[in-house]
DNA sequence: TCTGGGGTCCTAGGACCC
DNA sequence: TCTGGGGTCCTAGGACCC
């Protein structure tokens, strides 16, 4: 059995955590550089903005109807997840945290009335970090999915389903035929892994909800679709196909990418980025304890605009596999110098590192100690552990004073010449008491 | 004027090998 | 002139997720 707890409109929830004064108005997060609404709350939903709406199309929804846009503050989201999660985790033995605003809890070996129990997870994390969720349980992950849909979606709009299944909806313990009628009221594009492409197929087929899909034959599924949609629909029928990740694999790919604030056309603009990208690329590659093998840097226009189009990218393999800021922003705008061409407007560009591996594998023991200033007391700079102190002694830096206080000289100083926007992030506070350690009582 | 930033998995087709 | 069969690896592209 699974429970999902999603946490409501989550960034605008996070926002209205701290703005009280924004309860009841309707309110977008924007993107990167305001570009478009990722986070919208109910009342902005109301007014029909969609996800990803473009804000320069839903601007004068302002004016008329009181939308305030926010931009995104992702150091402060990720804050209120490690607390919405940590409380969450009290509803069953495993856990899996699927995205920001989403956990799969494992209820296996749980005893008690399973809703009850989802209902004091719920209100415990209302009362204590002031967000919203809805919970959905059922036998599979992808049921359980859906009944977080039907939780979210009759509490916010009453006519879509019985109100009883508001916030927590079980469908685990409920009759077949009332199961049946929930799922036949929901739209079969609503079913996890039934995307745009897949939805608009299916109901050319006369396949409209989520009850037609769950009585698809499988094989037919498989051969007409894939192999993925004939395990959804399994799923739907009740069979688990998907387990819970309690432990976060490894990424397989590690990329930095962004849009630019506005039009870039110069190669020391674009370099300046790219090496940016390439460093924080090769940040998080040191937090997994992985090398890459290949460094991607692409370059690209707006394909929104009407204008000349251009879009390249071009894949560096690394001498050996490797962590070093230096080494992977080097490779990158290098790379960058062989598919640039003056003459275009670009729109984005980014860093991906691929073909990662872990860090030990062919490595020196990378566990060195910072504090040990014995071992070398002096720097060398062509020396490879030196190479690794360095990483370490700036990702400590940066994690203590924020990002960006320590560069490396060839990632640029930005002011005057800086064209994408890294929006500072918050300094994570460092907790005496984890809410981890909080006892949480088992019903 | 202004349109996000990450990821995953699967499949088809080509290159290459014996 | 006839032109097999099986396997692996890699890449690009399509679908999905948040």
């Amino acid at each position: 059995m699974f429970a999902l707890v999603d946490g409501n409109n989550f960034f605008v929830s996070c926002e209205r955590v701290f703005r009280p004064s924004l309860n009841h108005a309707p309110v977008v997060v924007l993107s990167n550089n305001d570009g478009c609404a990722i986070a919208r709350s109910n009342e902005a939903k109301a007014l029909d903005i969609k996800m990803g709406a473009p804000w320069f199309k839903i601007q004068h929804l302002a004016e008329s109807h009181g939308l305030v846009a926010l931009s995104a503050n992702f150091a402060l989201y990720g804050d209120m997840s490690d607390r919405m999660m940590a409380i969450a985790a009290g509803l069953g033995p495993t856990q899996e945290i699927y995205s920001i605003d989403e956990s799969f809890i494992g209820l296996d070996g749980v005893r008690g009335s399973l809703v009850r129990r989802a209902r004091i997870i719920r209100s415990r994390i209302l009362q204590w970090t002031g967000l919203p969720c809805g919970i959905g349980i059922a036998p599979t992950k992808t049921l359980a999915k859906l009944a977080n849909h039907i939780a979210k979606t009759a509490e916010r709009k009453p006519d879509s389903y019985p109100k009883e299944y508001a916030q927590v909806c079980d469908l685990s313990s409920i009759s077949t035929e009332e199961r049946d009628y929930l799922l036949g009221l929901t739209e079969v594009g609503e079913v996890w892994g039934v995307g745009r492409r897949y939805a608009a197929q299916l109901k050319e087929h006369g396949v409209h909800t989520a009850l037609d899909l769950s009585r698809m034959e499988p094989s037919v599924v498989r051969s007409r679709w894939s192999v993925v949609l004939e395990r959804t629909v399994r799923e739907l029928q009740g069979t688990p196909c998907v387990q819970i990740e309690d432990i976060a694999p490894d990424k397989k790919e590690i990329a930095c990418t962004r849009s630019f604030g506005r039009p870039v056309t110069e190669l020391t603009d674009l370099r300046e980025a790219v090496s940016e990208f390439a460093s924080r690329a090769s940040e998080k590659l040191r937090r997994q304890r992985s090398h890459a093998n290949k460094v991607l840097c692409f370059i690209r226009t707006s394909p929104f605009r009407k204008e000349k189009q251009y879009s390249r990218s071009v894949c560096i393999q690394l001498p050996e596999p490797c962590s070093d800021t230096h080494t992977i922003a080097q490779a990158a705008t290098q790379g960058l110098k062989s598919i640039y061409k003056s003459g275009y407007n670009y729109a984005k560009a980014g860093v991906m590192l691929l073909d990662l591996q872990p860090a030990d594998r062919n490595q020196l023991k990378l566990d060195i100690d910072l504090t040990d200033r014995s071992a070398t007391p002096a720097f060398a700079p062509n020396n490879p552990i030196d190479q690794v102190r360095l990483m370490q002694a700036m990702d400590a830096v940066n994690q203590r004073y924020g990002r960006g206080a320590l560069l490396l000289a060839s990632a640029g100083l930005g002011g005057a010449h800086r064209v994408w926007s890294m929006k500072q992030e918050r300094r994570t506070p460092q907790y005496t008491t984890r809410w981890q350690d909080i006892p949480i009582a088992r019903t």
